[in-house]
This record gives C-alpha cells, structure tokens and sequence, in this order.
DNA sequence: ACCGTTCTGTACGGTCGCCCACATAGGCAG
DNA sequence: CTGCCTATGTGGGCGACCGTACAGAACGGT
C-alpha cells in the first residue's frame, strides 16, 4: 500500500493523532490481511505486533480453563489491537482473534513502544482509548451476567454491524453461542425471533441487517452505553 | 498523622514509589476514614479525591439498570482508588464504595494529576496498576460467567481476607450475594457447605477463616490468576 | 420476659445453562 | 440424481440458579 493511498485509510484512532504523528505512523506501519480466525495476540503472551483495523474486526476474548472463551470487546476501525503496550507491560492481557476478515496497519511491538514515549499528543489518545476499552469490558461484564440473549444478540449484532460496515456477514449460530457464552439451540431460538420481526434475515450463516433502528430498540441498553463512552472519551 | 507515622503506611504502591514521590506524597496526603458503604467515586461522575488505603477495603462495581452493582474488583492496601485518572478522563468508569472500614491516604484529584506528570516513576507504577486492574476485570467477567458460587465464595472471602489482614470480619449472605451477583439464598447454601467443611465459621454476619488452605483449594483458579497478575507485574 | 428486627435455612416453580440426539434443509461434489 | 457435509430447528433429561416466600433462630432494646 502506498503512502498516500494509506493517508486516506479509516482507522479512528490514527485519523485522531497529529498529522506528525499519523505520517510517521503510516511510514512505519505495514498493511496485513486479517484472516477469520487469526489471532493476533494471544492471553499471557508477548505482544509481536499491534494492529489499526482499516476494514473488518477482532473480538477480545478470556479463555477461561474449560469453557469457551468469553467475549469482552470487539475492535474495529475505531480502535486498534495492544493499547496494552502502552503501560509497559510486553504481555496481552487476553486473546485477540479475527472475527471478520479485512486488512488492518500494524506496526511491531517495540516500534510502537518506543515511538510513544516522544508524542504526548499519541499518548493521550491512547490513554482515552484505554478508558474506552475498561469501561466496554466492565459494560460487557454486566450485560453477560444480567441481560438476556436476545438483546444480547442485538447488541453483538449491532456493534459488529458498525465495525463491519456492511449490511451483511457470514456468522453461523454456533459462532454467536460461543462470542455471547451460551449454547447454541439459544442463539437459535433468539434469532429466530428477532428474524420473526423482520429485524434480521439469515440463511446458513449469512446474517443480513434488515431493520437497524428495529434492532437498536431490540438491543439492551449497553449498546448505547459503550457508543456513549466512546463518544465523550474520543468523540 | 504524622509524617513520620505514615512513613510508616502499608499501602504497597507508595512503598513501591520512589523516595521523593513517596515523601510528596505522605506530605500531599491527608488520612481520612474508610467507613463502610462510603462511595469514593461514582460512575460517570467526577473523581475529587484518589485513595490509597491503608486498612479496610474498597469494591469496584457495576451498576446496571434494574440489577444490584456487580462487582468486578477489590482494592486494598495493594492497590488505590481513582487510578483512572492517569487516563486523562475526570470521570470514573465505576462505583468505588467502601466494603471493609478502615483509613486511607486521600489526595485530590487535581493534584495527582497535575503532579505525576513530572515523575516517570511514579507513572510507570501507576500504569502497571491500571494493567494488574485491567486483568482484574477481565478474569472477575469471566469467573461470574462460568463458575459455581462455591468456589466464586471462596475467592471472594479469599481476596478479602488477603485486604482486611483479619480472621474475621463482619458479612452477611445479603451483600455477599450483592457481590457475586446471585441471590441470598444460593450464598446460605454454599456458605453450609464451606462450614460443614470446617473451612469458614460464621454466625449472624460474622465471618472467620478457619482454614485457610482449605478454602484456595475450594476456590476457582481466578484467585491463583489473580494473585499472579499482581506479582508478575508489580512483584 | 417480651417483641421486633435481622439473619439464616429451606422449599417451590420456572428459566436457562449443559450434553445429547435427531430431523430437516440447503449446498456441493461425484 | 444421489450422497455427504454443514447449518438449523426441536426436543429430552439434568442440574444450577432465579424470584419468591415462609419459618425458625439469634440478637437488641424496652
């Protein structure tokens, strides 16, 4: 990817940064394809590379001994992969795996590391997206415990659809059961019914976005919530 | 207090700190009590003060519409309340209240601000913390997802009793089951067990640990995961 | 000694997770 | 067309936990 083709790239986080910054950024990023399914980071592990989603989006999970792995945040072009470098801690608190496929920028480890300490201006945004981060992984935390899987479903569905910036993707139920940590004849019963109501449309793994408002009223109210906490940290 | 006097203090992260940072400190500190069901901070509010504690205990919870607040971390004397601030964000993500009555160090919220900006020492341990918080929350998501109430009753007597430095301290089924998120009745029961087993002794809200070897192995792995998060990092 | 409050033990019906099995249905390859 | 594979709908049996309710037990004040 050329640098000026990169220049016009979507990822939120290095549109936000100081125009010194963004250039060095694209200068020493490279541009990756992401696979469905690669993980990028992996829990207790050191980070190799940090990654700024142009198109497609990773889900953070906790592999918990014996269980599914839980679902705690989903990144896309709004966010980026390893923040967690920031604090100086070389390991990833927990696993980064690719759930819709795309391209994303990334840059090493040590690059980024030792880049940031100079530019106060990237430091604050990465702080900011911090913020944003704990506050997505305690309001996932609640709503797993609390709310119930159909406005579960919504919100997974709407915040996949504001990162996968299409109306449609490929996502099979037993997919779903893992990312929301229930069983899978759950899924299908709440899609069943969200489909019944004309909000979504689905055939064997392909989910179509058919009503978005619908859905938001569908959905619990953390989707608001998290929208809103990005929007006053970083908006 | 004195300054000699606190010198003296137990809080882990201002005995981690540099001399001169703890000194500024000690002398920019004013001790205040810890009283049970105090909110230090609220979420979505401003944070006015940070705390160090020194004895008693804090819990860090999530409110969720129509729910009891979850809780997803404890701070004690290993850690403070407020680190969010380091963030640059002036409001909190969480409810910080007081679960365990005791003292704490106190220091505005201007002034932690404004000060650690010149001691990269400083900043380096209170980065390490927001990562150590940051697991925190993750494997406390995790836990209420997927494990038993027994042995998520044993972590949490556990942790609490790693902060309260005491055999004993007063609980009843009511709040411990506002803190894990279940209803009383599940918590009288796993409790019943816990003591048939000699493990716990408890009467009318006064809680011992009779046996404290007994109850980490009676409690799931994300006491270990938790403890370990702690001393790789700030160990 | 008495009563009210607080704390705890226990029970019931319902929800929803688990694992499993099986029927249907669409897509694909031979 | 036929058979295979994957995705989905459905149901059963089991256990954990929910909301709720009620009863006994311990304590505190009068």
């Amino acid at each position: 990817m050329s640098i000026k083709k990169a220049l016009r790239v979507t990822n939120k986080l290095i549109a936000g940064v100081p125009s010194k910054d963004r250039i060095w950024l694209l200068a020493n990023c490279e541009p990756v394809d992401l696979v469905f399914g690669d993980i990028l980071s992996e829990a207790d592990r050191p980070i190799e590379h940090v990654y700024f989603p142009l198109v497609g989006f990773i889900s953070l999970v906790a592999p918990l001994n014996g269980h599914q792995p839980l679902e705690m945040g989903l990144v896309g072009n709004e966010g980026m992969v390893g923040v967690t470098l920031k604090l100086g801690i070389k390991t990833a608190p927990m696993r980064a795996v690719v759930q819709g496929s795309g391209t994303a920028l990334r840059l090493t480890g040590s690059k980024f590391t030792r880049y940031f300490g100079d530019t106060p201006a990237m430091c604050r945004i990465l702080d900011q997206y911090l913020y944003v981060l704990m506050a997505q992984l305690m309001q996932s935390a609640a709503c797993t415990r609390f709310h119930e899987i159909e406005p579960r479903l919504a919100r997974w569905l709407l915040m996949t659809h504001d990162r996968a910036h299409a109306d449609h993707f490929h996502l099979t139920h037993e997919f779903l059961a893992d990312m929301l940590g229930v069983r899978r004849s759950g899924v299908s019963i709440a899609a069943s019914a969200l489909q019944l109501r004309k909000l979504i449309g689905y055939t064997r793994g392909e989910i179509s976005i058919l009503n978005r408002k619908g859905l938001e009223e569908a959905s619990c109210e953390c989707y608001d919530a998290m929208l809103d906490d990005y929007s006053n940290v970083l908006g």
